[in-house]
DNA sequence: ATTGACAGTTCAAATTTAGAACTATAGTAA
DNA sequence: TTACTATAGTTCTAAATTTGAACTGTCAAT
């Protein structure tokens, strides 16, 4: 598969992928929410050679992730700084973190606690309803083709995509 | 890297991402999500060759994530469930999908939507604190080394012995 | 006797990633 | 002057992973 074709389907959890989906984009927006920005810092704290981390910021950066910003004159440097729809990532990141700390933990405990600012105290994060704010349970959730599904209904698959592209090209 | 690695971390987003974390993974779960079961339901519905469907089938296994269960004697056959550990992922793929629907709609609209059995309304997923209930923004959450941290954290890198030497400079 | 459905396995070729070295600019030390 | 350090990359080859396509084995139906 060409996963820049991810992208375009039409699949919201596709095109997240597309984005962010592979595992050193994960591990370096992880450091990006650790307040990490730059190239050396990247490197380090996650021993990625520095080809794939050049090759993966670039990718957020042109995805809008992350800003590139020169923070310093002769020689010049930049440093990658969260956008807000980089910020936005941050129910994702919770998401992955509760779910390690829920099912992958080893008898030492959590590595990592959180606090809310807002109100002092250690805390999980909770998936709740927009309109009656309650937990969510996978099985309390129906889906319903929106406007943006396939036409063809059924669900929306990379193969379709393919089978597009390839009528496209015929 | 060695991704097996990944999962011994003591990072619990970095384990979750040693489970889960490859694009094919995801989409697949997609697919468990909207009931999916069966080895060629995923192969068409994904294009993903059978090879790698095999293996990544059997790495979910064997991390807990799907059960394969024998749903039909002679010829044996198998179908792949999300157990309770593999519906705990849920609130990640909302978390996805729901960044996709922020942030990569095209002039169509969603793909898909999401109705809340429990009140009966079409839903946004929100992240909010388990302690206040409110909604969570990475701007308000402190994190802390917690039991499970690395007793000394990584080595220290070059930015670090540059800030200590800024430090006594000042 | 042949065909089709299903759940895989096998293998060569193409793509991606790892690991290491190299480039460029400037400041600091000997 | 020369050398070394810091930072942000780029380039190259070897190793690993992924793709694509064919193949296996069991059973039911025609």
């Amino acid at each position: 598969m060409k996963w820049d074709a991810l992208e375009e389907e039409p699949c919201s959890l596709a095109r997240t992928i597309g984005v962010i989906g592979d595992r050193w984009t994960l591990l370096i927006l992880r450091e990006c929410f650790l307040r990490k920005r730059r190239f050396e810092q990247f490197q380090s704290a996650l021993g990625i050679t520095r080809h794939l981390l050049a090759e993966r910021l670039k990718k957020l950066v042109r995805n809008g992730v992350l800003r590139r910003v020169s923070y310093q004159e002769s020689p010049k440097r930049y440093e990658y700084i969260l956008t807000q729809r980089g910020l936005d990532l941050h129910p994702i990141m919770m998401a992955l973190v509760h779910w390690g700390d829920t099912h992958m933990l080893d008898e030492r405990g959590r590595p990592l606690l959180h606090e809310h600012k807002t109100c002092g105290k250690l805390f999980d994060p909770v998936m709740v309803c927009s309109e009656c704010g309650e937990p969510l349970f996978a099985k309390e959730v129906i889906t319903h083709p929106g406007p943006g599904a396939r036409p063809t209904d059924g669900q929306p698959t990379a193969q379709d995509a393919k089978e597009r592209r390839d009528a496209r090209a015929a």
